[in-house]
DNA sequence: GCTTAGGTAGACAGACCTGTCTACATAAAG
DNA sequence: CTTTATGTAGACAGGTCTGTCTACCTAAGC
């Protein structure tokens, strides 16, 4: 088996304290390698720490991966409300072909051309560790709940915005699957996603207008 | 880091010949709890054979994890294709609010509820070793293009069939990745899943209505 | 000045990982 | 009858994993 690949092997500024650091590189390395494929002592070596020190701060690793998905729902989802909404502001109201779900294509855009994208931390997570780690599963619930609701800010309040927001979620989470998969595919997938999108938004406008 | 939960520990019956008894007990264990966290010793024992046994069939565990997911592909897909006609075979065409995208809904409630659903082998395979071993996102995407090819035979051949089935694939990759994680949540995926499926359904008729 | 918290270094236990080794058994094919 | 393929059993090497251990250091608070 062919181990530890794109280790990414940077280290944290020593100025932080021992437990901002050691999350941090965990953030770094969980999510670009695995929270499985990750161990311990890689963390500790990127963070420039300890193991003892590691295990000061956290009781298992199991609870490291906890915090680091929490840290990570925290800011994912900061950064994504940010730029739904800037992306809606910058968005020409009077333009042809402007529907409200535009702005989550643009964004999607965005996040698949980061550097070191990955695809989705939560579902590769659930992927790694399945039912093993039950707080997983439930953080990564939450955290598709949270999206779910981010991306409903964008529609017109009314009967169907939950289950339009829903939908666009699960278009969301097909396209990150596959833009992560992918040879070549961002622009497959965003391609792919912004059909789904114009669809939902096309026929929830046509629900409206017939009241 | 919590190790080995529901290992399915079923042997494999001894009358096949022991390269088949590897693959099949390769197959239910590499899906169900990982390929990374499944360990040869665990596919030697439910397989019924020794490890030399499994050696000098594959030369190593990345090539027995290829011939895995090649033949999970093949068996899969034409499972998926049937499957597929028969729903479509069934459909009373002349049922209001039939669309044509409608038996991939009925097949994917029937794939969510199958026992020991644990999401799309493809994409746990890639989030588990991402782009470590890269006959794995090699025949991840060759998948995907299968699915897609297979969904494409719902839709009236168009101009835009192939955009379609594309955005349906994705539609379908984000309830499968949902399904997985969930807690209660097939039924909500599938939901999420029909309404992704009926707006571009719809979006299409209406595109041929114009022309 | 003394205690306590947080840090360092590195060895260690016990488990699991992949892959190889020796040595033997069986059965079909030439 | 002999070769070759396929199987058995189990030890082993060398590595990685999580988590614990001893022993020492430093700086802030009381």
């Amino acid at each position: 088996m062919t181990l530890a690949p794109s280790v990414s092997s940077a280290r944290e500024p020593a100025g932080l304290p021992a437990r901002e650091r050691i999350l941090r590189a965990a953030e770094r390395l969980f999510y670009l390698n695995g929270v499985r494929a990750t161990g311990i002592d890689r963390v500790v070596a990127a963070a420039g720490v300890t193991k003892v020190t590691v295990y000061r701060h956290f009781p298992s690793k199991d609870e490291l991966i906890a915090v680091y998905l929490e840290r990570r729902h925290e800011t994912w989802i900061a950064w994504f409300g940010e730029a739904l909404a800037n992306a809606r502001a910058a968005q020409p109201s009077a333009a042809r072909n402007a529907h409200p779900l535009d702005p989550l294509l643009q964004v999607a855009r965005d996040w698949f051309a980061q550097p070191g994208f990955r695809g989705c931390a939560f579902a590769n997570a659930v992927a790694e560790v399945g039912a093993t780690v039950p707080a997983v599963a439930a953080i990564a619930a939450r955290h598709k709940s949270a999206v779910r609701d981010a991306i409903a800010t964008l529609l017109p309040a009314g009967e169907t915005a939950r289950d339009m927001a829903w939908a666009a979620t699960l278009a969301l989470d097909g396209a990150v699957a596959n833009a992560q998969s992918g040879v070549g595919s961002a622009e497959a997938s965003l391609q792919g996603l912004r059909e789904l999108l114009e669809a939902v938004a096309l026929r929830a406008r046509a629900r409206r207008r017939r009241g």
